[in-house]
DNA sequence: TATTAAATGATAATTGTTATCATTTAATAC
DNA sequence: GTATTAAATGATAACAATTATCATTTAATA
């Protein structure tokens, strides 16, 4: 079985285990977050459906967004503008690599952060909970394309 | 000559270099960011000037938010929630600690951050331009609230 | 004091997201 | 298969932080 198959039926066993009902439309959206290598954005997500389903609402992939969320089955990455962007693949704080020219998003290997989760917390007094990292940059493949 | 007299001289230098004119509202807005410890709001802003500015609009912070940005003089740290808040005495990407109980928001002393912005720069193929990282939890203060 | 470009205050417009509500439908029992 | 019912959907209105607009005021300069 591929990789995103066994994604999206751990969701849907999620789902399923709690009493809610599986829709057409909300298999589908489960379907798009399991399978995309990147992170799609709402509209990514409805646009991908629209053929499939011609009177699908915005409204429905919010609901399921906010749905998976409260599951812990989808990260939110959220921008201030408004651009928030989804991993369902990953559904808990790692850090992201962001194109500035393309919005491409991607999931640098990364292990040096727990090291500095545990520095932050012996040196102040907090106990930290979640973290957000963002590096945004230029792509290799918009850095070639400089004309 | 504190502190807090020193960063809003060096904005406001920078100001009269840029041509821009010198109101008592963009002064008095100035200072709250350069005397801020923490990391105001905008309505912090607007709040803590409404004695000394009864009809000060909240545009006008706005405004000249925009505009010290676009100098280089203060940072934004964005929400997707639209709490945004501002640092106008570091004005580059740093890392944050926020407690998510009582919104204070901090500046740790974090030294690792170049090393793994070197690290992900020679694993991925990306030229890193900026970054954010923020840390959430509980602060002290907070903690020993606890009933 | 007069001139003028910039800044301000008031408020309308914008935009991603959430709420509302009538209609449809998945799940269950018979 | 049919009936039942709570949940989900589609369409759209409401919301809220930010930005744009525009008439009025004002800082800077001569
Ligand atoms: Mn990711
Ligand atoms: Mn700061
Ligand atoms: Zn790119
Ligand atoms: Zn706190």
């Amino acid at each position: 079985m591929s990789d995103y198959k066994k994604r999206s039926e751990i969701i849907i066993r999620k789902l399923r285990q709690s009493g809610l009902k599986m829709t057409p439309q909300r298999l589908a959206i489960v379907n798009v977050l399991a399978k995309s290598e990147g992170h799609p954005s709402v509209e990514d997500i409805h646009a991908r459906l629209k053929k499939e389903f011609p009177t699908m609402s915005l409204a429905t992939v919010y609901r399921n967004i906010v749905l998976l969320k409260s599951l812990g089955e989808v990260l939110e990455l959220g921008f201030p503008d408004g651009s928030n962007r989804y991993d369902g693949n990953r559904p808990f704080p790692h850090p992201h690599l962001i194109c500035i020219k393309c919005k491409k998003i991607l999931d640098p290997d990364l292990d040096s952060l727990e090291k500095m989760k545990k520095e932050v917390e012996s040196e102040t007094n907090f106990r930290i909970l979640s973290h957000r990292l963002d590096f945004f940059g230029i792509c290799s493949a918009c850095l070639s394309e400089k004309v």
